[in-house]
DNA sequence: TACAATTTTTAGATTAATCTAAATAATATT
DNA sequence: AATATTATTTAGATTAATCTAAAAATTGTA
């Protein structure tokens, strides 16, 4: 009765980032066949179920949104998934790009108590290792007022917060410029031509950084 | 072709199990279906799968033995699982007797480089915290000399390395009489009457225990 | 050896999760 | 408004994992 499968759980978590990104309209079965890479077929096949279960609300052709215990599922997953991203990175010592897929996996670890314990034995962190709110045990995610680099005017001053593109690629490319989470940059000239810019990194070494780059990175304006 | 379901791992971690208490002698399909508390309908049908996979060697009536393959990965299993039962006790505060369910799920978790990482960070465990022995990555285990209290004779010494029965209720017990691994044991009196006996813990504390309790559990002669 | 008891397999169903192909509904475009 | 396009659902199959009931093989015993 009360059972939910992994899958179940995938999707729940597919709907909430999908519900998240379209700020709560109904979420449509195609972006939930990309998001899930599955066909349509199936996925009006797991919403029948997940409506039988009470996690979804669910009318055929409207879309999708989540119950309260759809809802409460999810961000319980998205917890966990977090939090065990934060111990591969902090304890195991795996780099930010490598611990999204162990994660997936991880999150579906049944003990409450577990994630709990684990919460503490982190120092009960708010953040992941992108700089993703984890939220608390009861569901609240921590808002922080960031804004892509892409917005910040010449002269301005911000601190790296957090990831829009969570690819392994861009993840890897940033590393290699030393932009991690915490560094501080400073914009000293935009291109108008391309739209990149030329940033200091910690008021030292000085990068261009392209449009797609600036758009992707979230900062903390100071 | 390759991939190994949770459901078939958990079917060669039974055989593997069995065929050690049974010490190499094919294995029925009643044992495994006692061990995994399933029909011997569905056993069969499982060994047949397992067999296509040439995970085991199977003849219809015959029992079943681990090919080289599915020893391994059997062997592979065993150890995830007990290293992940370090884990939950020495980092995560959990006592011997909650984590074994946590690590039947988590014995599943497929990176081979995490497990590896984990062994490190736990400082290369030779042994889980009900002592059972850690295979290490090619799969040899370390012996010990060990033999049930219930051998020592009068006067013997022993120190406790590890539990014949893993039931949470024979550890609480085990708990409630501080007789935990690593004590010391000296039988100090016999009684032939219900086969307990009596011991000093650390050369202290007095205990009788029952022949039930000395026979599941381990000690190392000194 | 013959019969009984036990063990194992087979047959036939069920449920979850998936797919392809076809049908239907909703939306966009002339 | 009629038609074309796109989105979604339905129909029908498939595979994994399970079950019950019945059949067959093996083992134990008189
Ligand atoms: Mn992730
Ligand atoms: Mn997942
Ligand atoms: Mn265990
Ligand atoms: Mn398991």
């Amino acid at each position: 009765m009360d059972n939910i499968s992994h899958t179940e759980e995938n999707y729940l978590k597919a709907i909430f980032k999908i519900a998240e990104k379209e700020e709560g309209r109904p979420v449509n079965t195609n972006a939930i066949s990309t998001e899930m890479k599955t066909t349509a077929a199936s996925v009006t096949d797991m919403l029948n179920r997940l409506s039988k279960k009470e996690l979804i609300h669910y009318e055929k052709y409207k879309g999708v949104t989540l119950t309260i215990k759809g809802g409460r599922t999810a961000t319980r997953l998205v917890r966990k998934h977090r939090l065990w991203e934060v111990f591969l990175v902090e304890k195991l010592h795996f780099s930010w790009d490598e611990v999204h897929d162990m994660a997936e996996e991880l999150e579906h670890i049944q003990s409450e108590e577990l994630v709990e314990r684990l919460y503490d034995y982190l120092g009960r962190p708010k953040f992941d290792p992108h700089g993703d709110p984890i939220p608390d045990a009861e569901g609240n995610f921590t808002f922080r007022k960031q804004a892509p680099l892409a917005d910040l005017h010449l002269g301005e001053k911000g601190i790296v917060v957090g990831v829009q593109d969570h690819s392994a690629a861009f993840l890897q490319y940033l590393d290699r410029l030393q932009l991690s989470l915490g560094a501080q940059v400073t914009v000293i000239e935009r291109f108008d031509y391309d739209e990149s810019m030329k940033i200091t990194l910690n008021g030292d070494k000085e990068h261009i950084v392209s449009k797609k780059v600036s758009q992707n990175l979230f900062v903390e304006k100071q």
